[in-house]
DNA sequence: TGCAGTGATGACCACACAGTCATAATACAA
DNA sequence: TTGTATTATGACTGTGTGGTCATCACTGCA
């Protein structure tokens, strides 16, 4: 069972932690301000203090947290899909709609992807990952001779190009059709690429 | 004719902006000090301020003229080519030339894409016109049953995308291949997407 | 009611760094 | 050579902010 103290200590970490990220999202780690995630959390400076070593102690604790679920979650919808096709919709969508509903967590990844030195080293993974997962998919597609013989590796990584250009362009507000029609269109233009054609 | 003024004007700013360059590539904006940019440039911090009225204008000026550039002769390779397929190599190939060639820049739009308000508005359009330009030949080509029907916005975009993403790679050293292989494994795949096919 | 003990507070400190300015060096003209 | 104008210099200042710490408020127990 949980202590009285556990549970506010943990209430706290919480609070700090949501604030952080809103506030990150907004004004990029340098800009964004001790003071002012206090003040969204509710708390006072020293507070915060108490439960985190440094601001970016909070910036790392946002970002493990958040890339640990995304990460997760689009694994394990890759992983329940049966066929290349399912999987490669299941990395879109698993992305796309993460997408929409973490945006402050999607906004601090498109802005800063490499501010922090942190970044580099911890941030591939989270996408590595998923996309190295989709490769195997895809080479094993390719060698029972469902799709078209391409570079397995290089055709996950576009495929995570695409779908991470359009979730950029879905943050900016660039483009406000509904979700479903970017997926489809993905999904359409990837299969085109992969699959074994006559040509005309 | 120019006045000895003049040139030594001109010097000195390019020094300046030379050296801005460089270390904002290093260290990103926020990050980089004036000092340093002074010291690169091989003068004083004071008279790097009778050149530039603040650190935001260094950066700006350093933008300025490599996103012209690089969208000038992106543009100009578009235009020169005679059909759409054409077309779409020579955006890819002048974006990855010159991502080798100014590596420096590229490293900057990709590591603060977001980071100064001013390239929100700003960034775009190095690479939206560009973008739009490939959208207009794909409209095109559609038209005439070239190539399959597609939107013909999101299919550049998708493009634009896929060759940031193979630049990105290759400025971190994910990926060391010639750059003619990751050319043509960009074009194959895009033309295949496409092109009119046969499905099986 | 008084007394630990725990957690919260915000005034305060230290520091890094953009930007300034009095002074120095240099160039050029008479 | 002297005088004036132009450009360069770097010590200095002011500000913004991360992080600290003496003090306070609250809780629960005796």
């Amino acid at each position: 069972m949980k202590t009285k103290q556990k549970v506010v200590s943990e209430f706290r970490r919480t609070a700090i932690i949501d604030a952080a990220r809103s506030v990150f999202a907004r004004k990029g780690f340098t800009r964004s301000i001790i003071d002012e995630i206090a003040q969204e959390a509710e708390i006072a400076k020293g507070t915060v203090y108490l439960y985190f070593r440094s601001k970016k102690e909070i910036y790392r604790a946002v970002l493990d947290q958040d890339m640990e679920f995304v990460k997760k979650s689009t694994l394990e919808r890759i992983d329940a899909a049966e066929n290349l096709k399912d999987k490669i919709q299941a990395f879109a969508l698993a992305r796309l709609e993460n997408a929409e509903t973490r945006k402050e967590f999607f906004r601090i990844m498109d802005t800063e992807s490499g501010a922090l030195s942190y970044t580099r080293s911890q941030y591939r993974d989270w996408l590595r990952e998923p996309v190295l997962r989709l490769a195997w998919a895809i080479e094993d597609a390719s060698k029972r001779g469902e799709i078209c013989c391409v570079s397995s590796e290089k055709a996950a990584w576009v495929i995570a190009d695409m779908t991470k250009g359009t979730i950029q362009r879905r943050l900016i507000g660039q483009n406000n059709a509904p979700l479903s029609e970017d997926s489809e269109f993905l999904l359409s233009f990837i299969w085109a690429a992969l699959a074994i054609p006559l040509r005309t």
